[in-house]
RNA sequence: UGAGUAGACUGGAUGACCGCAAGGGCAGGUGCCGAAAGGCCGCCUUUGAGGAAAGUCCGAGCUCCGCAGGGCAGGGUGCUGGGUAACGCCCAGUGGGGGUAACCCCAAGGAAAGUGCCACAGAAAGAUACCGCCUGGCCCCCAUUGGCCAGAGGGGCCGGGUAAGGGUGGAAUGGUGAGGUAAGAGCUCACCAGCGGUUAGGCGACUAACCGGCUCGGUAAACCCCACCUGGAGCAAGACCGAAUAGGAGGGGAAUGAGGUUGCCCGCUGAUCCCUCGGGUAAGGUCGCUGGAGAUACCAGGCAACUGGUAUCCUAGAUAGAUGGUCAUCUUCGACAGGACUCGGCUUACAGGUCUACUCGCCAA
């Protein structure tokens, strides 16, 4: 993933906390905020709950991955953070897939729809 | 061949497509983001997590703190010798404990400087006598008798001696045997243990032999004593670039010494300091950031830890934080686990596999 399209700056993140709209299932939450911009930027949280760090990295990489896959069908504009839940840990990649574009679906940002 | 002990190594591989980070090269337009500092974008290529990267428990380097002086307090270490930049680490030994053995384990200075503590049990846990044993005085009962006196023996009361035996305890002031005694006791003797001394060996911890007087509870991961070490904070250290905002108000202290010197005192330094309100508060960027007590090989010294020399090599440097996704094959694919300033250790976690040396047993020769 570019760097174009990540958060990189902690107000980035503050402010899509506070300011975004937010989408849930069972293994996910994503925030999201537009953005005034061309492209669509992303970033994640893992916390320490989920796990030490190589459970965390690894979940951050598949996330991340998805994200990379799925940039060119959004609408751009768009900050998103995506925060995984517990049971995301017991979960493989199409599950994970399948309940991130559950998320884009429900939030309307999908550029078919 | 089985059981075991010690040490070393390994920690999925190969291929395909799509992706990530850093370095180098090429090519642009001076393109994009930004106020600036600075960053971003295409293609090619090289490199890209661990033995513990972990816990953050020790020791250092490095950086800053008005240089770091002395004393006290506090903290740490604790058999000996060596190694090291240093250590609480490592090596070689000594002593003690465990194991048939290879080998493993030990916070292993001082209890005769002082203080404290030793639960329960027990009479007593520093001066102790409950049951006992021995014994002196007085009184009572009584075999022996015809009676009196005397009185073996028994009991009671008041003393004295004793530390053998019983009992309690983790521990009761050495153990075993003999002599000795009213009964006993290192009271005496032999051997053993312990203590002190001499001699010999060893750098030393200590060991061996001999001699001596005969003996003193344990506990210092209780205070303490002794010896040695110890300034504090940490890469969010710290340096630089660099806009914007603020650099204000009120009160108090100060050369009769504020404040600093990261617990206190001395000493040193010597002008601003403290509180409340307001503002600001990890803005952002670059460096620090990886070439180092460095790795590998060989040679030399040393029992070893390690040291010296020569040659070759450069091996992650991110900053919301780089190794992923899908698939195929390798019979089962697999543990603990992800760098964050850098080293040396320790500790903890760990599937499977490989190698070396050694010990004990069984079988065969």
């Amino acid at each position: 993933m570019k760097k174009e399209n990540r958060l990189r700056r902690r107000n980035d993140f503050t402010r899509v906390y506070r300011k975004g709209k937010s989408y849930a299932n069972k293994y996910l939450v994503i925030y999201l905020l537009s953005n005034d911009r061309e492209v669509c930027r992303f970033g994640f949280s893992v916390g320490k709950r989920m796990g030490k760090a190589v459970i965390r990295n690894r979940m951050r990489r598949r996330l991340r991955e998805l994200c990379r896959l799925h940039v060119d069908l959004l609408l751009p504009g768009y900050d998103i953070v995506v925060i995984p839940r517990n049971p995301a840990l017991e979960a493989d990649y199409a599950t994970l897939k399948g309940a991130l574009r559950h998320l884009f679906h429900k939030a309307g940002i999908f550029r078919n729809h």
